[in-house]
DNA sequence: TTATTATATTATTCTTTTGTAATATGTCAA
DNA sequence: TTGACATATTACAAAAGAATAATATAATAA
């Protein structure tokens, strides 16, 4: 149940930063959108299928996460890909999944 | 950038519970508060110097974190000493100590 | 029993988030 | 250029969360 090695300096300096991140991923279909991208970058509408929202509130979703850094978007032709930010991000949705999930 | 391993339906099933408990550390100071007892029970009065909060608030952040499931509390005299709930949690603050402040 | 310390609850106001609908923009094909 | 498709933005009502103050309960010591 301990954790001696776990710095509270450290998690202090970077609460504000970090709690922000897991606001974003605290809502179930924003963590789910992250779940698919961390496997790999997809359309807005690829999506909107896997997860069953709306466009409208998908887009705000995507815009939001954006804002937070926790994914990137680059359009191909009429198409936006958003992919997950970058490594943190990936690597947080598996130290989720296997904690949570297995 | 890519995770292949991560299943999205291992993800979807616990989206619900795990959102749940992403939210309840989507704050700074909860966020802080389950950082200082992943390393050990602690009083809420010693949390309150800690994390320089109110005595009302602490309370009320931590029933609601009782509730969700991420800490526990036992009253021994007339102290509460509270805890982490389980392993996964102090497994999760380690990763996110981990994986954002390293 | 009373005073004191430790913690919890309630009430209230303010802010943020959510869900939804409507509308706008951007890109391509015909 | 027009139409169709993909995505983004805006507006707004309803719900949830945050900060604060005031009050209540629970345990102990004197």
């Amino acid at each position: 149940m301990l954790a001696k090695n776990i710095s509270i300096p450290k998690i202090a300096r970077k609460c504000e930063e970090v709690s922000g991140l897991l606001r974003s991923l605290s809502h179930p279909q924003r963590l789910m959108i992250l779940g698919h991208l961390a496997q790999g970058p997809k359309t807005v509408s690829e999506l909107q299928k896997l997860c069953d929202l709306q466009q409208s509130q998908l887009s705000q979703f995507l815009g939001r996460m954006k804002l937070e850094g926790l994914v990137a978007c680059e359009r191909k032709g009429r198409f936006q890909f958003y992919s997950a930010a970058d490594k943190r991000i990936v690597e947080l949705i598996g130290a989720i999944q296997k904690i949570f999930c297995e």
